[in-house]
Parts: C-alpha cells; structure tokens; sequence
RNA sequence: GGAGAGAUGGCAGAGCGGUCGAAUGCGGCGGUCUUGAAAACCGUUGAAGUGCAAGCUUCCGGGGGUUCGAAUCCCUCUCUCUCCGCCA
C-alpha cells in the first residue's frame, strides 16, 4: 500500500508510473488525494470539539469537587450538544477513512524507473542468459516420462488422494526433492540468511500484511471452519514474523530464508502447460526474504539476484533473467526478476524463480518500521525470492540430464542424493 | 472438548471513574565519575493524526455500551496462559 502523503506529494509521478503498470483506474489517484483533505478536514474540526469536551469535562469534576452542583448541570448542558456534532464528526471520519483505506489497497505499487514498458511476457527484457543448452541423445523424453521410467512421481495415486496437480512423489523421486531442499536451505544459510520453519496456515492479518488480502483470496486454499489460509509461498509467514514492529536499525538487513511446500489453487489453467510438474496446486519451494534499510534495497535487490544466478548456475541448468514489464509484474512489486531455466526436451523455458524488491509497499500495510538516525521513523523496505522453486528445477534437471546410463546429477547434489545419478 | 485466569509502553509490572499516556523495575540513549571499562549517581526514553510551531487530538487486545468524563464499570468478540481430557 503506498502511503498518502507520498501520493498526494507525488501526484504527477504516481499516474505517470502507474501508466506503466497499465493501471486503469488513474482517476482514483486524485479522489484518494480528496476524500484526505476531507478527512484532514473533519478530523481538525472534531480534534477541536473534542478539546472542548475534554476541557468541559475537567471543569465539570473541578465544579462537582467544590460542591456547585447546578453550575456542574449547566456545563453538562453544554456538552451534551457537543457529542451530537462529535458523534456525527465520528461516523463520517468511519467511513470516509474506510473508504480511504480500501482505494489505497487498489493502487498497485509503483514500477521501478529500470521497468521495461510492456504489457505481456514477450515484453519482458531478457537480461542475461548463460549456460550451454544441453544437445539431447535420440529417444530423449519429457520429463513425465523419465518420470514415468524411473518411477519418480506417482500422479494418479495423487488424484486418487486428493486430486489433480497433488503429485505424490516416491523413491528417488522424494529423495531428491529433499536433497534439493537441503542443498538449497545450505546456500542460503552460508550466505547469512537464518533458517526459519514456518506455519503452513495463516490466520487473516498475515494473509493482509503480505497483499494476498483483499482480492486474492481466490488464489489460496481456505479452511473456513478456522479462518486459515494455505500459504500460497513462505513468502507469507516470514515477512509477516516482523509485523508491527519497530526493528533497530543496526540490526538491518534481516536476511531470512525458508522451505515450506506452497498451494496454489491456480484456477482455469488446463492443457500441455500443465503437464508433469509444469503447474501443480502443491509444490515445495526455498524462499529468501530481506528487509532493509531504504536506501540499500536496489543494492540488494542485485545482490539477491546474483545469490540465486549462482544457485542455478551450480546446478548446472541454462538459465536466463528477465527484468518484468508492467504489465507482467505483481501488483506489490516495484521491480521484479525472473528466472527461467530451460528445460531441454519439452525445448521450454520455466520459471523457477521471481526475485523482487517491494521497497516499503508491503512493510506500510505491515509496519515494519525503524528508527533512523535523527530519531525519525521510516518503513524498512522488503524484498524477496524463490530460490529456488523444485518441481521445475526437478523437470529441467531430468530432461537435460538424461542419458543412456540415467539422469546424471549435478555434482552439489551427490553428498544430498547420496549418488552421482538416477539409475 | 471441560474448568479457571489473564490481555497495560522494548520487556516485566502497578494502576480509588476525573489531576493517567499511564507508578516502579529492567533495558535503551545522554551525562558525571574513571587512563579505559564496570559499579554508582543524574537526566532522558511509546506510537499515530494534524499544524510552520506552540499546541491540540487519538491509542492501555478488537468492537459496542453506561457517564459530563472510562485503562478503570457493563456487554461482546478474539487471543494467550494454567489444570483436566484427547492426540502426533
């Protein structure tokens, strides 16, 4: 959520960024900048009735301590017609600051100056792309396949559990995604993040600190009779562990890393995307978040893509990054990178992870603030990625492995898997 | 699931319906003392809105009520803790 103040002093810029967001509802941007002035307006004039009030009172209890009582009756006279303008004053400001509040939760953060223009993934700017596309042995297969040959997957025993997009992961198959969970978590931990293991379920309030709420709730998994949210990405729970709280400033960065699996109810997305382990409802995934000081956050923000470039490039797999457009950017961030590695048989790019930079858009929904220098507070500023998502890691690392002899691991992977290949 | 207790500032913990944004302790910050540190002592130390500022207003888990006036009384919701039951 941006804040008001920032609005109100930025107005051109706001719309023009906003532009690049492709956000249609430009107009709100100065019905937000009025409906403040009203409730500046209301709220000075009450502040003044309730001193009034405030004052009147003490009088009443000076009046009443010396025994004059009528005197006392006839201050409360006066008061009395003072509530009815403050009770009045009061269900405005109610409304007026709840609507405020639910048009600053509709406008999207603002895209970062180095955002590309664009509307669709094609407008993405590759950025880089490195490593050798793997040249495939005849008889290659996609990964649902090898999936298939090595008995890594069980899909229909996962429909008939729970239903589509649940795999049920068996053999070699579970023992490399919690090789690949250990080896990721290791990264990061040698890299300075602490390893958190967070709640799977989020009550209401986190689900709103992190802008899941309002608005996407479709997008998560619901337990009604608890009011719980699946968490959709660990991203929830561990920038949420900081919420409303004042944090010291030397103890900025706070660098924070975590496994949890993710549920994505992902409605409407059917066909060959959705194949093998393309797109599932539950998935395991490493996540980093940070917050920091504001004034670091780019810096950071190039660091954390560098963290991840190594992590996938230890692994051996073609990648390549993409600075987001507006248009295929969240609505929370302000600038976005996105990872894809390229998975050799189905000649398919898949994203494995989205590193972005929210700068204090979410930390103002959460105040998640500091003490600066000169004693003022300030929102510490929030960033996060996936490093790294495993169902796709596990599908480009099968096809582009394949072999006459197996998948051939990638060699960080040997003392987690406990062998050099899937045989 | 049953029974009880509680929710106050960074933490701990007081708080007759008015003088309470809130005692006290710890912690933090500044200072005195010291070669330096510790100890001791002195001072200072919540957040939000508004305003150039002085100031004014709001906030003692959330919501509602009583009252001229609520941290304090009433209702309600949520959460936490203790005991019992059940359970990985």
């Amino acid at each position: 959520m941006l804040q008001v103040n920032f609005i109100r002093q930025n107005r051109d810029l706001v719309i023009e960024r906003l532009g690049v967001k492709h956000f249609k509802d430009i107009d709100l941007v100065d019905t937000i900048i009025v409906q403040d002035d009203l409730r500046k307006k209301i709220q000075s004039s009450n502040d003044e009735l309730l001193s009034r009030r405030n004052q009147a009172s003490k009088e009443i209890g000076a009046l009443m301590g010396k025994g004059l009582k009528e005197e006392a009756e006839a201050k409360k006279g006066e008061v009395a017609s003072l509530k009815n303008q403050i009770d009045i004053n009061e269900q405005d400001l109610v409304r007026i600051e709840a609507e405020l509040k639910s048009w600053l939760e509709r406008i999207p953060n603002l895209p970062s100056i180095k955002v590309p223009l664009g509307k669709t993934p094609e407008d993405n700017a590759v950025v880089k792309e490195a490593g050798i596309k793997p040249v495939l042995p005849d008889g290659s297969v996609p990964h649902w396949e090898l999936i298939r040959k090595y008995d890594l997957v069980d899909f229909e025993t996962g429909v008939k559990i729970t239903g589509s997009g649940f795999p049920l992961f068996k053999g070699k198959g579970a023992k490399l995604q919690r090789a690949l969970i250990q080896y990721f978590l290791d990264f990061n931990i040698a890299a300075g993040y602490t390893e958190y293991l967070p709640p799977y379920m989020v009550n209401e309030a986190t689900a709103y600190g992190t802008g899941q709420l309002p608005d996407k709730e479709g997008q998560m998994y619901y337990m009604p009779a608890d009011n719980f949210y699946m968490i959709p990405t660990a991203e929830v729970p561990v920038t949420n562990i900081y919420r409303d709280e004042i944090v010291k400033e030397p103890d900025l960065p706070i660098k924070m890393t975590a496994h949890s699996p993710c549920f994505r109810r992902e409605a409407g997305s059917f066909g060959k995307d959705v194949r093998g382990l393309n797109r599932v409802h539950q998935f395991d995934k490493v996540e980093l978040v940070q917050l920091v000081h504001p004034d670091k956050s780019y810096a950071v923000l190039d660091e954390m893509v560098e963290h991840v470039e190594h992590l996938v490039q230890s692994l051996g797999l073609p990648y390549r990054i993409l600075r987001l457009c507006g248009g295929d950017m969240s609505f929370a961030s302000a600038l976005t990178y996105d990872f894809e590695v390229y998975s050799a048989a189905q000649e398919k790019w898949l994203e494995v992870s989205s590193v972005s930079n929210f700068e204090a858009f979410q930390t103002n929904r959460m105040k998640i603030r500091f003490k600066d220098a000169e004693g003022k507070m300030q929102l510490v500023h929030s960033l996060n990625g996936s490093s790294l998502a495993l169902p796709r890691i596990m599908a480009a690392l099968l096809e582009n492995n394949q072999s006459g002899k197996g998948i051939i691991l990638p060699e960080v992977l040997h003392k987690y898997f406990g062998a050099a290949s899937i045989e």
